[in-house]
DNA sequence: TTTTTATATATGATTATCCATATATTAATA
DNA sequence: TATTAATATATGGATAATCATATATAAAAA
């Protein structure tokens, strides 16, 4: 079980926080949707999002071509309390205001495509 | 103002963590007070309270030799409340409760020392 | 001088990040 | 089907930055 200072390790950088945030907005995004919508290189989400995983703060699942993270729903509760408390705060901030934005305007995402 | 990740990584320090919740629970310690309880050597405890009130989560006064800390009590809201959340789940903790055990038994506490 | 606290410096450990590349899946085409 | 190319994601290696801690010293107060 993760302790609290491995938890608020795993919350002490802006990358990882908007990560956390937009997903808990969006419920599922893929790596792509991430990258694009924070506006950093691959490799960098690729590598916060490994360490949110190994720490068990999310979950992957590949769907064909496309590996989808989302928040473990299984978080113990002080955990998930201290979250919801935590995208709080940063879902007032300027950067993650962006990252919706451009989330918005993205073109060809995975889970939009065939659908309408 | 400190952003949510800073105010993260405050937290993401076992050392720091024991503090601040010591602190929540006596209201207020001097470094001394902080190095036994902790059983931690004098500069890495200070080093500790130092950075947390550059981030503005403590506050310091001294009174006579000593130097007293205290959270600060004009902490944002959403700051506070993670905080006191955080600090449930530290309180829990092995080495917080040999913390306070340690603290009760010292001798020759500044606070105590006047009194009856 | 003694006690308390802070700070300077050095060191080892961890972390973030970049670039390049590996792997996995899908699509296109022969 | 077999082959090739494109896309999506992960990871190895290198480097730079940050962090935690120890030792030594300084400053402040009694």
């Amino acid at each position: 079980m993760i302790s609290p200072a491995q938890f608020f390790k795993c919350l002490s950088d802006d990358t990882r926080l908007r990560c956390i945030t937009l997903l808990q907005k969006e419920g599922k995004l893929c790596v792509c949707e991430l990258t694009t919508a924070l506006d950093l290189s691959q490799p960098k989400i690729s590598r916060h999002l490994a360490s949110l995983r190994q720490c068990g703060l999310l979950q992957d699942s590949r769907e064909g071509q496309w590996v989808f993270y989302q928040i473990n729903p299984m978080l113990p509760d002080w955990t998930s309390a201290l979250l919801m408390n935590a995208l709080l705060a940063v879902e007032q901030t300027d950067s993650f205001k962006s990252d919706c934005k451009r989330l918005e305007k993205m073109e060809n995402r995975p889970d939009t495509e065939g659908c309408c």
